[in-house]
DNA sequence: AAAATTTCTTAACGAAATGTTAATATGTCA
DNA sequence: TGACATATTAACATTTCGTTAAGAAATTTT
């Protein structure tokens, strides 16, 4: 059962850092490693993840000083702490950032996964406050991303896959203007390579088959850039 | 600056507990101590409270049953156990239960009040209880889910199970719309993996063969996301 | 407290949905 | 034109779902 969680790990020492990332990895979350704050604070602004978990001592950039810049970004993704020590000044100054939770290393991984559905359990039923728009009009079209339905008015209705639908969602998001391939690749693939992309080329020729029952609506190719939805 | 705040402490050790009930005082926070978990059910009944810290090991009910009657009446109230040791048994049983987060003995006092304080800021904005309805009309079908009942008008009534009960309750919260496959495992089944998504699809299907009677029903699935139960 | 009944979990397996990769064709730009 | 980017289709691999059935666990009845 795929959990569809991401998971952004900052962790300096690498065999620890493998080890945790396969663990959680065997668990079913998407998880994203990195060795240090700096790569940490790249990898975190060039995807989303749902819960990052960052060792406080590294060095460069330490996890505390990480999660200050990624609570400046987003105020509300929790943040689990490894410290190496019992050092109470590190947990204190994790929780005044806005920490969800903190353990002390050396920790047990059963722990940590009880710790990890707790915090996104409860994040998800807060999350069902966020207003996150969903239903759309284009063209001749209506279009569902909850429930993943692309209806035809006076026409017939389409259940889209997950990728097609975050694809159009995208898309209808940047109406008439250009979606970048990178951003839709990291957003919806997590990667951009030259795999993604052909595999995002597949989407765009679905979803083209789709709208080819409105013959206003178009997606056009801007050599090199990215995709345009647009009318007429 | 009173923080308006009330703590239920259920701990057996009567000077620890006056000790921590006192740092908590000086700490602006309401506290009702109780010396074991039959009294703190009763306290726990007798007022409302915005948070409990539960000593796990107690004689006649240790905290891990309160804990479980206290989810029962309330599935919203964070919980904060106390183990002696750190007894990674009883914490995994915790989370099952819904547990905020766990503490082992002996602890910083300052860093059960930074987790306090983080755990009540992110509940202050959720707390918001609404009345139970417990009594439904969809369809042909009348249900009233606190006497486990569905009854078709003009036909026969079922006595659903506890587990077909709260499935079909979240339907039917959600009629027409989606029920992320996660939410209800999480909350019917305190756990979302392999098996528990099993056992709600047998469920479904269970659910499906009731409402099959009314021709109008339908339960989809929304593949890799949930199910919704519509008409038409 | 034993027996009967109901509820729940787990396993197995086929069917359906989804995603990736390969192969090949077409288009774009310098 | 040559190099590279994009388009489309098809084959294949993987994941998710639906159902049946068997047995374990819990609850109720006798």
């Amino acid at each position: 059962m795929k959990s569809n969680k991401n998971i952004l790990l900052v962790e300096d020492d690498p065999n620890f850092g493998r080890i945790l990332k396969d663990y959680l990895t065997i668990n079913n979350y998407e998880v994203t490693l990195a060795v240090n704050g700096i790569e940490g604070f790249e990898k975190f602004n060039r995807s989303e993840f749902d819960l990052c978990i960052l060792d406080i001592m590294m060095p460069f950039k330490d996890g505390l000083t990480l999660a200050r810049e990624i609570r400046e970004i987003n105020e509300v993704i929790p943040l689990i702490f490894l410290t190496a020590k019992n050092l109470k000044d590190d947990v204190l100054k994790g929780y005044k950032i806005g920490a969800d939770d903190y353990l002390t290393k050396p920790f047990d991984s059963e722990i940590l996964l009880a710790k990890i559905k707790s915090i996104l359990n409860r994040k998800s039923n807060v999350n069902i406050e966020e207003k996150d728009v969903f239903e759309f009009e284009f063209g001749e079209f209506s279009f569902n991303s909850k429930l993943r339905i692309l209806s035809h008015k006076m026409g017939e209705s389409y259940k889209l896959s997950p990728k097609e639908n975050q694809l159009l969602k995208m898309l209808v998001l940047n109406f008439d203007d250009l979606l970048p391939r990178d951003i839709a690749l990291n957003k919806i693939w997590r990667d951009a390579n030259y795999f993604t992309s052909r595999s995002m080329d597949v989407y765009i020729a679905k979803l083209r088959k789709y709208l080819d029952k409105d013959m206003s609506l178009k997606i056009i190719n801007v050599h090199g850039e990215g995709f345009r939805l647009m009318q007429e």
